[in-house]
This record gives structure tokens, sequence and C-alpha cells, in this order.
DNA sequence: CTGTTAGCGCCTTCAT
DNA sequence: ATGAAGGCGCTAACAG
């Protein structure tokens, strides 16, 4: 069984194919008439355009493309779903692929993406290679960086600021009462270096800040790691009261952690996670954590490609903050329990 | 700046496009000393490949892909996780849609992915409707059915038996000494479905079935949801003693709950996870749960899809049973707490 | 509003 | 082992 082309829904209809093609992509450029009859064809044969040979004349195919750092964190999941439902119903559809936190496998990634005409690209962070900056820049295609701020955006971004983020949370901290508060990182890509930033500047501020309170790890979070954080956290500085985590998982395991080594939380130790991914909220204590907008963001970089395919103008302002937003729970009370909730 | 084609490597290397076509894609073909005259050429020019282009003449692309009911589900990132990092490296990529669990936008999906003559599918369950079977049937590329096991293969299936797995939990938790285990089922996908056969029938082998055991919601499973589940679950059968759940996250939830209600586990109420996702190892007390292998099971349909496009012959077996591990931790241990670790 | 012409860059088929 | 011819299905650019 042949393939159904636009050639043949031409002649179901009675006009040439470039009309049918035109009737399917700009509806409004054909008369009611033709229009209607052309759908009935397109039905009729049971036509699906071809996505490559549309591809190979425009110059321009509908691939959103999409490079986040890994699958497995939820914050990234997030951001597809996000994306994924705003594009979902248009004709644009989504590839993906992960850059394993490597700016060098995301330069290798980027000309693979490039090569298909996307009809955009979005990619996380703000921390490009500048081989990867040029490309991107001379995509010819709207991209949007996501997932934190800065002002040299390539074209768009659509995130929130990971130094704000963690200067809240922190001062929240402070101002709780807790003194010796730890950092406690995992990964250490450059969103959480932000948060590093944010931590260090506001304890610094009040004259709090102590390197011996710095945790880091290249690996990547779990609740496992968090646990072990913490050991380690307490043999360095055991004076510590509290600890600012750069990921809910973190300070789950923290959480754990305490609960086994019989330190009560805020009382003993204080604990803010970060992304506010759902089991923070439901722990005992709940845990305070920082709240992003990660479907949000997804959703966000998404419309903007669409629009801007569908013709519109970029906005004025390139950078586009979301915010965070921080839930102050039981793990981080000391000082006004009734008045918050 | 023009694109380079293949025509361009071909002055360059002194032959014609289609033997530069030939030596990119079937090295032996050529000579070896043209094949590096070949190779220097694209190198200097830079060239790259042009997709739609060479899927357009061939009526075969090289993208793989896949077909998952949710993003923001850990299982699922990890199947996306093993399957990338299996063709990672490969001239395939993939490209990716959610289904939301439902088989009616699965229907809809699929055809937009076979219009472009797909290099594989890999696509989540066992249950897809007859309209989808037919359509991947005839599909003339690969196609693997995921995270499930049938007699009644499209092409191949990857995955485990859930209906098995359920069976071996529910099987220990019952030789632990739990006679009133509930069944905590969120979602109720086929998969879940699979898992509460086997634990009914494990259940009324023993003469264990009570309806009142059955807690099910359509909703998505969360930590949450798993709190909200056990209060419901108390209310319907007070004498209830444990519970095998769908989900971790849901065992988590109920973890959680029981230490609220000073249930203590697994002595006043034993609890089985499912799919191991990590932080049930590390809750207190530890979670019994069934380890999938996820991201084997991406992987290795991924392998298949790479081998078949590389000329390799389908195995004789059409459904390949990556299998289940019933991981045993203190919250089911009731008889031989010092047998097991 | 509709049609004609001429490719897009590559690959299939058939020669040599 | 290499090449020539032709076409994959669609759309840009220009008519009319």
């Amino acid at each position: 069984m042949k393939r159904v082309t636009l050639i043949d829904v031409g002649k179901e209809s009675g006009v040439s194919a470039i009309t049918v093609s035109r009737a399917l992509r700009n509806p409004e450029r054909v008369s009611p008439e033709l229009r209607e009859r052309v759908y009935a064809a397109v039905k009729k044969l049971g036509y699906v355009p071809d996505s490559a040979a549309s591809t190979l004349a425009s110059r321009r195919s509908t691939v959103i493309g999409i490079l986040v750092p890994s699958f497995s964190n939820h914050v990234f999941s997030d951001v597809l779903a996000g994306a994924s439902d705003t594009i979902e119903g248009s004709k644009y559809s989504v590839q993906i692929a992960n850059t394993g936190y490597s700016a060098l496998k995301e330069e290798a990634l980027v000309p693979r993406f490039l090569t298909m005409k996307p009809a955009g690209m979005i990619i996380t962070g703000v921390d490009q290679t500048q081989a990867t900056r040029d490309m991107l820049a001379g995509a010819d295609c709207p991209v949007v960086q996501i997932m934190d701020v800065s002002d040299d955006p390539i074209d768009l971004i659509v995130g929130f600021s990971n130094f704000q983020a963690a200067v809240e949370a922190v001062e929240h901290m402070v101002e709780q009462g807790f003194r010796r508060i730890a950092f406690v990182g995992t990964r250490m890509d450059p969103r959480t270096q932000q948060r590093l930033r944010g931590y260090r500047q506001t304890l610094e501020k009040y004259g709090l800040f102590d390197e011996r309170l710095l945790i880091t790890t290249p690996k990547k979070s779990s609740v496992e790691i968090g646990r072990h954080l913490l050991g380690e956290l307490l043999e360095t500085a055991p004076d510590c009261d509290g600890a600012f985590c750069n990921n809910d998982d973190v300070a789950v395991g923290i959480a754990l952690e305490c609960q086994n080594r019989n330190m009560r939380c805020p009382d003993d130790f204080g604990l803010c996670g970060f992304n506010d991914l759902g089991t923070t909220s439901q722990m005992n204590p709940p845990i305070t954590s920082v709240f992003t907008p990660r479907a949000d963001i997804g959703a966000a970089a998404a419309r903007y490609i669409l629009d801007r395919n569908a013709g519109q103008q970029p906005p004025e302002n390139r950078c586009v903050d979301l915010g965070s937003t921080l839930k102050v729970r039981a793990s981080t009370l000391r000082n006004d329990r009734k008045e918050r909730q």
C-alpha cells in the first residue's frame, strides 16, 4: 500500500498539491469551501504529512530539542512534564537528551540537535561553554536557557535566582536562631554553586560563616548520601546546629539520620531542603524547603518557542524570573512556632 | 554560509556524492585509502549529514521513539536513562512522549511517531488497544514493549512479571506471620492490576483474602497519599497488620504515618514497597521492597533496536523476563530477624 | 486565491 | 569499487 501524498489529496479534492499544503498549514489563505473539501479528502484518504519531506523543503523541523542534565532528578522530570504538556496538541514534538551534567557532552549534543533544524531549543543552565553559546546563538531558532537567571541570555532565560533562593532560606534560619548552619551540597553543578554563594554571603553578613560548615560531594544527591553527609558533618563540626541542603533528598536523608541519632529537629538541628519535591512536607517533623516552579519553567520555555514560531515578538526583558518560595515548616521553626503554621 | 553537502565532500575528495555516502554508511564497501580521504574531507569541511534528507530518501529515520506513561515517576526516568545511555554514541537519537497513562492518548501518539519512520519504538506495557497494536505490528521497525511480560508480544517484550513479583512479596509477608495484609494501590494502571492479581491469588491460597483489605485510588502515588491511605485503611480494617504497596512512595508515606500514630513497624504493622527506588532502604526501619530492573529494561530494549537495525536476527524467545528481586528489610521481618540481614 | 517550476540533500537502483 | 540517473514528499518563490 503506497503512501498517500499531497498529490493524492490534491487529485481527490481537485486542486494542486501546493494548494493542499497551504490549506493545511495556512487555512486562512484558502477559500473556506476549498478548505472543507481538502479536509474531507485528507480524512478520506488517511493522509498524514511526511515530516522529513517537510523539513527538507522548508529547512525547519517541528522538533523542539530539550537538554537536561539528568533524567533521574525529579526536578527535570517536572520540567519535561511542563514542557511536554504545553507542546502536546501542537504540531511540535519533543526530542530530549541528557548531558549527564557535563558541559562537554552538552557541547557535543548541541550540534546534533541543530542539524535537525529544530523549531526551538531548551537548555538547562546559563553556564554553557563559549562554543555551545556560539552555536546556539547562530541557530536561527528560539533558544531558552532554564533553571537560573543571568544578565547575559543567549536568547531567553526562564528560571529563578538560585542565589536569591539560598539567601532567603539562610536568612530565615538565622532569624530563627540558628548560628552554626552548614551547607550540604551534592553534585555541585553551577546552580548548586549559586546556592552556595547565597548561603555564604548571608552567613558572612552576620559573621557566621565558617569553612568547616561546608560539606560537599561531587556524587549525585540521594537520601542515602544525605544520611552519610550528616555523619561527616558532625565529625567536622560537632557544634553545627542546622543545615541548608542543596536538595530535598539530602535533607530527607539528614532528617532520617537525625532520628537515628536521637537528634531532635528543630531543637537540636534545623533543616532546610531545596526544590520542595513533596516528601519533605510529609516528614516528621515537616521539613522546610525552597519550592521551585519547575513545571512552570518548562511550560513557559515551551510557550515562548511556540509563540515565536507563530510569529510573535520576543519580550523586552529577556530574563524571566519565575521566583522561588520558601516553604517554612517545623524543621526550622524555633522562635515563633505559634505565629507560623 | 551555505550548508556543506555530500557533493562538496565529494569534490574535496575527488569522488562523487554517492561514494561519499557509502564511505560514511558502509565504510567496508569502499577502498581503505578512499575512506581516509573522505574522512579527512568531512572533517575539513565540517560536514554534518542532513537527517531529513536521509530520512526522506531512505524512508527510515534514526529516531527511536519511546512512549512512557509519565515523566515524574522515577521508574520511567530510570528506563529513559537506561535507554538513553545505550543509544548515546550511536547514530540514533531518542524522541520521547508521555501518554499520561491513557491508552487513547497512546493510540493518538503512535501514528505521530510512525510517520517519522522511526528506527524503533519502545512502548510501556503490554495492554495497548487493538488499534495501537495493529499500527505497531505494521510499523516495519523493531517494537519493544516493556515493564511487564506477556505471551503475546507485538515484536519483543522486555520486562518482569508484576504478577510474580507480587506473589513473592506477599508469600514472604505471610511467611513472616502477617495475616491481615492490605493491598494499597494507586493509579491502578495495568501493571498495578497485575500486582493486585498476584496479591489476591496468594492470599486466597492461604484463605487470607478479604475485600476490606483492598485500598485503591486512581490518584497518582505520592508520600502524601500514602499517609492518607493508611488512615483510610485503618478505618475500613482496623485489624490490618501490614500492607503490600504498589509503589515505594506510598510505602514511605505509610511508614511516616505509622511513626505518627505510634504504630511500630514491623511489630504492629508490616510494610512492603515496590520498585525499590532508594528511599525505602534508608527509612527507620528500612522498608522491604521489590527491586525492579528499570534501567536494564530500558537498556535491553534499546540494545535490541540497535541490533536489529544492524541486521541481527531477533531471539527465539520474544519475551525477555529480567525478573525482580525482593529486598527483604526490617519492615517485614518478624520471625527470623537474626537469620536475615 | 491558486498554480508552476524547481529544488531541499540524500539514497535506491541499475550500470560500469 | 564507483558512478549516473532519478525520485523521496514537500514547499519557496514566483507567477497569474
